[in-house]
DNA sequence: AGCTCGACCTGCACGC
DNA sequence: TGCGTGCAGGTCGAGC
């Protein structure tokens, strides 16, 4: 799935494509998604103008005319495809503009007053929609518990240090943690270690000394923001089925260290070890047993 | 309270 | 070719 720089440009897609719009029609084509689609979803969409588009943590949320925030995650293979009017320049390839949003997994179309069409696909259906009043969004069970944003001011070394103090899961596992740092995935997490020269398995409090950050902190913080950046630069990291909303893949997956990497030489310079895969919580981590500690 | 794991769902790559 | 297995960018909630 998207992590944060994938919903980071999907998020700046629709924008585009969606920013001063009237929302005119809204087909479902399957209610159940992560979660049930809520009441009157289509109704309450249908007539209302899009005011801003934006992301917290992996999250979308489009502001609505009339005070509606709807709130949208990807889950693992979530994705949105625009397709204009007149839609022949899409990188889609031709296309029939009455096709679009047929297809077995497109589960929701938007129509807009251009008559752009919106279409949400997700095979495994891990993705979720909702719509709540503005008012509310920020009390929202999906949304209160989010910690800060990585590329935002909130990320300091003492507020990692707050975080991790006495936590006994492993970095990996505390940095996955979205009522944390909100955003980052098992990519960029691997990718961000490494780059820190810190072990995924390193218990969360080590980086914490009577309650003060380890130095450590200010690097793992710079790393972090360091390859987020650089991603959504490159467009994301297209694994299987990730796209943007003009149906491009990212570039990123080229640049990868250690993730998806098992068994390959460590990339950093002088070092001899290999990139090591292990399952920590249920996930694959990738990192070099040698210069990360 | 913190942590790990199973569950949710589909598709794909692999080995036999 | 066909089938079984394991794996995938997420995260919620049960159970220890």
């Amino acid at each position: 799935m998207p992590e944060l720089p994938e919903v980071e440009i999907v998020s700046r897609g629709l924008a585009r494509a969606m920013l001063g719009r009237r929302i005119s029609g809204v087909k479902l084509n399957r209610l159940d998604l992560r979660f049930p689609l809520p009441q009157g979803f289509a109704a309450r969409l249908e007539g209302r103008t899009v005011e801003a588009v934006g992301r917290r943590g992996k999250y979308i949320i489009a502001s609505l005319s009339e005070g509606e925030r709807l709130l949208m995650h990807l889950g693992m293979s979530g994705r949105f495809t625009i397709f204009p009017r007149h839609g022949k320049a899409s990188s889609l390839g031709e296309f029939h503009f009455e096709e679009s949003g047929g297809g077995i997994h497109d589960h929701v179309v938007f129509a807009l007053d251009d008559g752009t069409r919106i279409v949400y696909t997700d095979p495994r259906r891990f993705g979720m929609m909702d719509l709540v009043p503005a008012a509310e969004l920020a009390s929202h069970r999906l949304m209160k518990g989010l910690g800060v944003e990585p590329l935002g001011r909130g990320l300091t070394p003492r507020y990692l240090a707050c975080a991790f103090d006495g936590r006994i899961a492993p970095l990996k596992a505390a940095l996955l943690d979205q009522r944390l740092v909100a955003g980052l995935g098992n990519i960029y997490v691997c990718e961000a270690l490494f780059r820190s020269g810190l072990s995924p398995t390193r218990r969360a409090g080590t980086l914490v000394k009577d309650r003060k950050p380890d130095p450590r902190l200010r690097t793992l913080i710079k790393e972090i923001r360091s390859v987020l950046k650089r991603a959504i630069t490159a467009g994301g990291s297209t694994l299987r089925d990730y796209a943007g909303t003009d149906g491009t893949s990212g570039a990123y997956q080229h640049r990868f260290s250690v993730y998806d990497r098992p068994g390959k030489p460590c990339v950093r310079r002088g070092c001899t070890g290999r990139v090591k895969r292990l399952i920590q919580s249920g996930r694959s981590t990738f990192y070099c047993p040698v210069c990360q500690r």
